[in-house]
DNA sequence: CAAATATACATAATTATTTTATGCATAAAA
DNA sequence: TTTTATGCATAAAATAATTATGTATATTTG
């Protein structure tokens, strides 16, 4: 996904929250607006998203539909409830993270 | 280091700033540390932390110094120039990683 | 006093995630 | 007509972490 390995991890959590955003979205969509967000900060690779997308849909948090575009196929994702409530979780932990690690770094930010 | 893994690669980042704030320290020291400002909320690994201190002195970002306290052998690391130059780069990532991850996942901290 | 816990280091096997490379196919632009 | 863009996919390799061990000494607890 990056040089800066930082966003190790950080797949699934960008995954469910732009599908909690726009609905319905393609692989190729999110790998589009993921870069246009981040001013190209961010490039997700394919090799990285697909594999990850077929995992949430295996684990019950995606639902997909085909449709062709232009003689072209596109593979439409949208959350399940079950994927809903797994996006309220992952975006609980980015927000413990990012405390825990400004508490890491920051020493004036002690938790507690 | 935790469960919730947005925590992957991180601990390069964490082990340059705790090494920036304390001058030396030794591995053990580090996990007891991180421990105690986060409130138990992170624990790192020794397969992870012993690993990492190897690679960060192979790179010559540490360097070592050995001690004996009560009969028990410590390793003490401290950053070399190099290393200090680094924990300003990763300390940036970091921000930039967070900053991206907000721009991400809170649509209103759009950058740009 | 014996057993459990804490201190202190280290590595190997396994697992998980990502990068890099490759493959297929169609459409649009240069 | 070749390159770039759109669209999916997977396999090999690299990276990083977890889990499981191993060694050794010190301290605490029952």
């Amino acid at each position: 996904m990056k040089s800066a390995n930082l966003y190790k991890g950080s797949l699934t959590t960008i995954i469910l929250k732009l599908l909690n955003e726009n609905d319905k979205m393609y692989g190729y969509e999110i790998t589009q607006k993921v870069k246009e967000i981040t001013n190209g900060e961010l490039l997700i690779t394919e090799g990285a998203l697909y594999p990850s997308l077929h995992k949430l849909e295996a684990e019950g948090l995606l639902d997909v539909e085909f449709s062709k575009v232009n003689n072209r196929t596109r593979k439409y994702y949208k959350l399940t409830e079950l994927g809903t409530q797994e996006t309220v979780n992952k975006l609980a932990e980015l927000e413990d993270y990012i405390k825990t690690m400004r508490a890491l770094v920051y020493p004036k930010f002690r938790l507690q």
